[in-house]
DNA sequence: TAGATTGTTAATCGATTAACAATC
DNA sequence: TAGATTGTTAATCGATTAACAATC
């Protein structure tokens, strides 16, 4: 009855496990799973799973659970795996020529089109087929491919003002991997990534 | 009146960028800072991060604010990142060197002491001054040396067999980078991370 | 049929927000 | 003093959990 489509973030930052798990189960051939199942796999409660499920309009069948294959497909397709965007990333050094050589982005939808940087000596080269580009070219080429979403992996002490250059450029949402709050115009999104904030996270429970 | 030390999951996750903000703060001069300054730079109601810091036992003065040295050190304190823990780090690959690659554990408390993998031309060899050894000295290492966290990069399919062995070797938590849930004994914990899904949430803004 | 499982409705729990007296 | 800010207590909100009828 809730059918307007609404699950939780922790929610949906579930759906990842689930789809990881039942691609799994499908190999070993099953064709439906119950939440029964998924909850044991990942230590969770089945009442959850059904929950998170339904969130995304996804039907299971009494005493038969859910078609696994619907599952994965629904999943992916909420998870926007199935789309292709473009990226752009800022910032080449240590860990953004990480995140460039890091091939899991393509099967999550997203293709770093171009890296930028100050450093003459990468710029013109390329990472993992990804060309480096100098700063400078940056505003023409978002503008022109009216790209949305960049990655800013600059030191601590640009991150400002790379980030006002972004959104001059027309970025709206800034992935940010820089140790900074960045203070940008209301309409902008950032998601800061805290690598290390999970890690973090894990120790403690043995301190 | 609420002693014992608690803040929120979601609270400890706010923690970094008080301290990201704070830091530059006291750059500027800043002696004290109040929750209504940090909550306009984030974005976020005073009121959370009053409660945040009374989670981790900071006191500030009606009218004054925080000292904002003291935020800084406690902060720092109940993260860990004054601490220093050694890692393993299994599956040199593409993520793993990366990860060995990245220099932000340091200032985060951890150090990774060694990498393993079964590649014969990377064995032997450094990443970042840490060393690469054979799979086959894993266990070895990690009970001589009692360590307790590690990092798994390996490919999804070697994801299980490899968790099993880091656990027979002493890890009692283990850093899940593969796309894959583990089957652990319930006493292990494990963080997985699933760098994309905040691209993922951010991207959903947009689409 | 009997047992397992879904999906609905209600209860609980925990985090966020609101209100406000105390206070520097 | 007056205004800003903390910290407490209560209210709200949203996510999780419980209970259970419907059903394959």
């Amino acid at each position: 009855m809730n059918s307007p489509m609404h699950i939780s973030l922790p929610g949906l930052k579930r759906l990842p496990k689930y789809h990881a798990l039942v691609k799994n189960l499908v190999l070993d051939g099953h064709k439906n799973v119950s939440s029964t199942t998924i909850a044991k796999h990942l230590n969770l409660e089945p009442i959850i799973i059904r929950k998170d499920l339904e969130g995304i309009q996804l039907i299971g069948k009494p005493k038969i659970g859910y078609n696994a294959n619907d599952l994965l497909n629904i999943i992916a397709t909420f998870m926007g795996w199935n789309r292709m965007d473009e990226l752009i990333l800022v910032g080449c050094g240590d860990l953004g020529s990480a995140l460039l050589r890091y091939n899991g982005f393509k099967e999550r939808g997203f293709k770093i089109i171009a890296g930028f940087d100050i450093n003459q000596t990468i710029i013109g080269t390329e990472i993992n087929d990804c060309p480096i580009f100098s700063l400078e070219k940056l505003p023409d080429l978002c503008k022109r491919l009216h790209l949305k979403i960049g990655i800013l992996t600059v030191p601590a002490e640009h991150a400002q003002e790379t980030a006002e250059l972004m959104i001059e450029s027309g970025i709206l949402g800034i992935w940010n991997f820089s140790p900074t709050a960045l203070d940008v115009p209301e309409y902008i999104r950032v998601q800061r990534e805290d690598l290390l904030t999970s890690l973090t996270i894990l120790r403690k429970e043995f301190i």
